[in-house]
DNA sequence: TGAAATGTTGGGGCG
DNA sequence: ACGCCCCAACATTTC
């Protein structure tokens, strides 16, 4: 409810206001959520109904077809003005042009605020009026608009209309998992809402911020934010993040602010990211670098199942797909590292990759999920260069240098020594049979020999390379 | 927001 | 004492 412009400035009216979420699970085409998103939706909503009801009001929920759904309820109402928060999907930017039109034949007013964003994509541009397609600069340009706004405080009460329409019971929705309940990892990793929110950002104010800088690589530690699905659900924004990190970072003066500011960089990221989707909606689906159209992926699927289930039998990557699985969430540095072993080493598209993760990630949020697979691919705007592949050892070695990460999300890895921890087939017969691993049994052999992969990797996209220089003009 | 291959340097062992 | 070789350590280039 805090820093809603939307819903402040109907409260600010002084009218009734009628709380809607419709679940519109046919608008956003493929994009629906996936289960894990189901997951924090439900949870999420719950949240938001309960404070809701405390301010004096009452969310009321519809399942259906937005723009027909809608339209409806106005007439049902006598609703006079529609107030929303403005998305930035492809499907989403369709829905709200139709809505207009809908709604300017019933002389219904459209009133629609920004909030998900820092900046809206159309603030940055460079000289020549065009999108940026490289950070960096998109980043310096970011710095030198106007700041953004203090966040807005929450309305205290609502008013409500003196007939409620309807709503569905979030049950009925089924959001949430049954035969199998797979969500214990979930509920134990996570508190959605915006409860939990400030907490986790409070948290990250006092206890992470500072070492960011320094941490944030390393999954064994905690030194992320775990912001990512409060942001992804809207409830904190952005502008609240900014404005205390902002704050913290002034009453911490010079020193000890280069986590606030490589924190802010992060953010900017997100913005880069969003950016782009709007200024190339088919980012989700194809890559950005044309060239990429033709580029051979394997044939063979065979291994995308491996690494779904963490069964690739290089540590890193395994632990971060194992943990993916359980909590809903991977840390970002290992997020790179099973995605270029899938797209460089498994030669996978990356579509499948991003695929899973919106499926599985409580995060799953289609502008900074497209564009950090294209990225990761080489396809992408400002995208890794393409002879940039990870190798999972010496990323394990160098951001995982004790193994707790990979000790944490493979038990039956755990009695190894930090030397043999992330390449554990280099382990001699005698030190893996008294860890108790036999390979092939307790724990898979690398899918593929990296060094290998590595060439095969570099060959198929020097041949892109080739095949594009050679094309006729 | 890499890694591997290749090049260079300098200290120490050794004939 | 001297030069030669080896190779670790570091730097540069290439993928």
């Amino acid at each position: 409810m805090a820093d809603n412009a939307a819903l402040s400035a109907a409260v600010a009216t002084g009218r009734p206001v009628i709380p809607l979420y419709i679940l519109d699970e046919k608008t956003p085409g493929r994009w629906a959520p996936g289960g894990a998103s189901r997951w924090w939706l439900h949870h999420s909503l719950k949240a938001l109904a309960q404070t809701l009801e405390a301010a004096g009001g009452r969310l009321v929920l519809r399942r259906g077809v937005a723009p027909e759904l809608l339209p409806a309820l106005v007439d049902q109402t006598g609703a006079t003005a529609i107030y929303f928060t403005r998305c930035y999907e492809p499907y989403a930017a369709d829905l709200e042009r139709k809505l207009e039109s809908l709604l300017r034949g019933k002389s219904v007013g459209c009133r629609r605020f920004g909030g998900n964003l820092l900046f809206e994509p159309e603030s940055a541009a460079t000289k020549t009026g065009q999108p940026y397609r490289v950070f960096t600069p998109f980043y310096k340009a970011c710095l030198n608009l106007p700041r953004p706004k203090a966040p807005l405080a929450a309305p205290t009460r609502l008013a409500m209309p003196p007939a409620m329409p309807q709503s569905d019971r979030l049950e009925e929705w089924r959001l949430l998992p049954d035969r199998p309940d797979w969500a214990g990892g979930l509920r134990e990793s996570w508190k959605p809402g915006e409860v939990g929110a400030g907490l986790r950002l409070e948290n990250f104010l006092e206890n992470t911020i500072a070492g960011y800088n320094d941490l944030r690589d390393r999954p064994d530690r905690p030194g992320t934010s775990r912001l990512s699905p409060h942001l992804r659900f809207g409830e904190i924004s952005p502008r609240q993040c900014w404005y205390l990190v902002s704050t913290f970072m002034d009453s911490r003066g010079a020193q000890g602010d280069g986590g606030a500011h490589a924190f802010l960089r992060e953010l900017i990221w997100r913005e880069f990211s969003y950016h782009l989707l709007h200024h190339w909606p088919s980012l989700p689906a194809s890559p950005f670098r044309a060239e990429f159209t033709d580029f051979a992926w394997t044939e063979d699927r065979s291994t995308l199942a491996a690494w779904q289930k963490g069964l690739t039998g290089y540590p890193i990557v395994d632990a971060g797909l194992r943990e993916l699985w359980h909590s809903g969430w991977m840390h970002n540095r290992v997020r790179m590292i099973v995605a270029s072993f899938l797209v460089k080493d498994l030669l996978i598209p990356w579509q499948d990759g991003a695929a899973w993760f919106w499926d599985t990630l409580v995060d799953a949020d289609l502008a900074n999920n497209s564009a950090s697979w294209q990225w990761v691919a080489g396809c992408g705007a400002d995208a890794a260069p393409y002879f940039r592949v990870f190798n999972p050892v010496l990323q394990g070695r160098k951001f995982d240098p004790d193994g707790a990460y990979v000790r944490r999300w493979i038990p039956e890895l755990a009695e190894l020594s930090n030397a043999s921890i992330h390449e554990p087939w280099q382990a001699g017969d005698d030190s893996l049979r008294q860890c108790g691993v036999v390979l092939g049994k307790t724990y898979p052999r690398p899918v593929v020999d990296h060094a290998t992969a590595r060439k095969r990797a570099l060959a198929a996209l020097e041949d892109l390379k080739r095949r594009r220089t050679d094309r006729p003009l």
